[in-house]
DNA sequence: GTATAATGAAAGTCAGAGAAAGTCAGATGT
DNA sequence: ACATCTGACTTTCTCTGACTTTCATTATAC
């Protein structure tokens, strides 16, 4: 929508896609480009571009200082999920399944029907009879489960 | 009469219709429009499009935030999938997944990594610490919540 | 000439304000 | 009785600004 995080999420991305996956900015530029205080810069960085939506950012303070913001290269799409399988704990909420969803098809290891698929079998909608206290239990072992399906193929 | 739910109910559909199945609404905004308190829309919402009956609704909070609404796509694969979906019943054993899933298949309704995504998920290895006594009725809800999300898109 | 101090130009942090949507119990209407 | 409506309170997400830290460069001291 009309969120700025969102439009400086957005234009990072596309810089990324064009620069083949790193880029460097510096923070008060951007902010004067959208018009904002520079701590937002953080603010998007910090939301959008975390380690485990698989980003690397580093920084340099002082003159001349810059953010460079990487995105893990994921050519193995089967490494990448072999890491994840093995990062995905035995507890799974709905919401941390969702963001990995998302991450997925933001690197295109899913298609959008798949993730639909996967977003239905791990709601909590689907999983109402389980009872509370195992449901992100068994949801970290669908999605382990299913992730593995796809190595598979 | 011309109750107010009523009115916003009509209105959304509407708007769903001239927008082919999806819209996004401000709750406040709506709420100003229709001259009530915005927990108003939540509850309208909660009566009228609901899951069953058709409807997809995701949220976000926060400044800029909205609420979405989508309607399941009934005429595409819709009719053959509904007719599906309610053949479902409320339990079902891996082997009956497996048979369903492999008539998906067949009739090209879902395609191969969607298979096994969705075996993966319905598998006894996935639901193991689902009680066993729970264990077929999760894999009803599960594939009929799948299934649903295909019609969608 | 080298070492240290001062200056300025970045980026980082964090708490708080603001902007939505969610919840729920109780009032009201039919 | 049951559906509808309201308002107070909660939660989540976004944005801002004051203050801090770090680094590079330049000036000063020896």
């Amino acid at each position: 929508m009309a969120r700025l995080s969102d439009i400086i999420e957005i234009f990072l991305k596309d810089m990324l896609n064009d620069m083949h996956g790193s880029v460097e900015i510096q923070r008060n530029e951007l902010a004067i480009r959208f018009n904002c205080v520079p701590s937002q810069i953080n603010y998007v960085i910090s939301t959008r571009f975390t380690n485990d939506k698989g980003y690397y950012v580093e920084s340099r303070r002082g003159g001349g200082g810059c953010i460079s913001i990487r995105r893990f290269n994921i050519d193995c799409a089967g490494d990448y999920l072999m890491h994840i399988i093995s990062a995905i704990g035995d507890n799974l909420s709905q919401h941390t399944c969702e963001v990995f969803i998302n991450n997925f098809t933001d690197y295109d290891i899913i298609a959008g029907r798949e993730a639909s698929l996967m977003r239905a079998a791990l709601s909590d909608k689907a999983l109402v009879e389980v009872p509370m206290e195992k449901r992100d239990n068994v949801r970290a072992a669908m999605l382990k489960n299913m992730m593995m399906s796809l190595t598979v193929l």
